[in-house]
DNA sequence: AAAAATATTTAGATTAGTCTAAAAATAAGT
DNA sequence: ACTTATTTTTAGACTAATCTAAATATTTTT
C-alpha cells in the first residue's frame, strides 16, 4: 500500500506534530530529520498530499489528515512494540534498538503485530518511556515533568527520555539512570542550570542542564 | 549493502540450485519463481554478475559465486529463523508464515539475528522441516525418503514438506499430518500411485500421489 | 540440415526516489 | 519600506527496478 519511504515521512511528520504542539511542520524540519534535501521533501510532500495523507500548503508546511494520522500511528505502534520486544525478549540495550526497529516497523502484517502485542503482554510504553498506541491508535498519556524544572527536594521516577541518541542513552547508562530509576533533586545552580541529584537513593552526582532537560520524571 | 530485490533473487537462485542438484539455473525458471518477466531477470542477472554474486553465462544460466552463496545462506537463515519464531512464539499456523518471513528476512542486523537465534534455542529446522543454516552457513542434513517411494509396511515420521503452498499445508493439517507425525504405509495402488497410510497409529486414509510425493519421511 | 518453436537478450519507456542548481517566495534586519 | 538572508519550490538529471515489443540465440521437430 505505502512504500517504506512514505511510511518514514509520515512517521516523521507525526512525531514533529507531537513535539511541537500541532503547529505546521515545515519542509526544512523534515529534511533535517530525514537527512535529505529540501527538494526531495517537497517532492514527497506532493506525493503524500496526492494520496490525501497530509494537508499541504505551499511554503507554509503540513499537517496530517485523518487517514495520514491513522497510518502514522500504526507505524509508531509497530516501531515501539518491536523496540519492547528487542529489549525484553532479545536482551538488547536501549541504545541499540532504534535502527533495528526502524526496519522492523515496515513489515506489513496486521496479524503479526496483533500476535506480537499479545505475546509481549500488551505493553503500554516502549523502552524509552514513549507510549505504544493500542490497536485503535489510542495512547496512554501520563503527565510528566521535565527534570530540569524540578526544585530541590522534589523527587520522582524516570519515566521517559526526550533525546534518544545512542550516545546520550549510553551516558545515562553509565550514570545508572534507566526508566523507573528514582531521582531526587538535592541542589540547583542558577548560573549554568546544572543540578545535583541523588540516583536510586545512593549515587549523588551533578548533571548539566543538557542532560536534565532530556529526562522526564513521573510520580 | 544489497537491495531487497537483489536478496530475493539470490535466495531464489540458491533454492533452485539446492533443488536441481547444482545444474545451471535458467532465466525462465527464475522469472517463473519471482513472478517477473524474463527481461527483468536478465537485467538483474547482469547486476548480480557485476557485483560478483553470480557466475552468469549469456543464454546458459547462472551459478552462485562464493560470496553470492554466503549472502544467500544468510537470507535463508533469517527467513527460517523468523518462521520458527512465528510458529513457536507467536503461535502462527505453518501455512501463514511464509509471506511474513519473506519481509522479515530483509531486516539487516547481525546482532538481531544472533540474539534471535539464541532466544529461540538455536533451532536446526524450520516449521516446514527445512534446515536452518547456522552462523557459519552450515546446514544440518538428514537424509529423507520421499513418502511416495516407501513400500507397504515401511514407516517413519514426517520430517519435511516439499510443496509449501498454504493450500497444501492446510490440506495436511486437515489430515492431521504435521512435522513429526508417525506415518505407516499400509497399501499402494499401482495404477494411480495412490497409497493407503496410517496416520499417528490411528487414522487410516488414502492419499494421492500428488500428496505423497510432497512429504518427506525420516527415521 | 532446414524450419519451427522456444528461450533469452536488447531497446526503449515508465515510476519512485533522490540529487544539484536555479528561480521564486517568505522572513528578517536596518 | 526596502534590502538582504533564508526557505521553499521548480527544473532537469540520475539510478534501481520494472515492463512491452522487437531482435537474436538456442533447442526441438521434421
Ligand atoms: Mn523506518
Ligand atoms: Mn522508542
Ligand atoms: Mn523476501
Ligand atoms: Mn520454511
Amino acid at each position: 500500500m505505502f512504500s517504506q519511504t512514505e511510511e518514514n515521512y509520515l512517521k516523521c511528520i507525526y512525531l514533529q506534530l507531537e513535539k511541537n504542539a500541532q503547529s505546521l511542520v515545515t519542509t526544512s524540519v523534515i529534511s533535517e530529520q530525514m537527512k535529505t534535501t529540501a527538494a526531495s521533501v517537497t517532492d514527497m510532500l506532493k506525493r503524500l498530499s496526492g494520496k490525501k495523507l497530509i494537508h499541504y500548503k505551499k511554503y507554509q508546511g503540513v499537517l496530517l489528515t485523518k487517514s495520514g494520522r491513522i497510518k502514522a500511528l500504526s507505524i509508531v505502534r509497530k516501531h515501539r512494540l518491536w523496540e519492547y520486544f528487542l529489549v525484553e525478549k532479545l536482551k538488547f540495550q536501549w541504545d541499540e534498538i532504534h535502527a533495528v526497529a526502524e526496519q522492523l516497523e515496515h513489515v506489513a502484517s496486521e496479524l503479526l503485530i496483533d500476535k506480537l502485542d499479545v505475546f509481549l503482554g500488551r505493553p503500554k510504553f516502549d523502552p524509552h518511556g514513549d507510549p505504544i498506541p493500542d490497536h485503535h491508535g489510542k495512547l496512554s498519556l501520563h503527565r510528566l515533568k521535565n527534570l530540569s524544572l524540578l526544585k530541590p527536594r522534589e523527587k520522582g521516577k524516570v519515566a521517559a527520555v526526550v533525546e534518544q541518541d545512542p550516545d546520550f542513552l549510553k551516558h545515562l547508562e553509565r550514570l545508572q539512570i534507566q526508566i523507573e530509576t528514582p531521582i531526587k533533586v538535592l541542589d540547583k545552580a542558577e548560573f549554568d542550570r546544572s543540578m545535583t541529584i541523588s540516583i536510586n537513593g545512593s549515587g549523588t552526582v551533578n548533571i548539566s542542564y543538557d542532560i536534565a532537560k532530556n529526562i522526564l520524571i513521573g510520580k
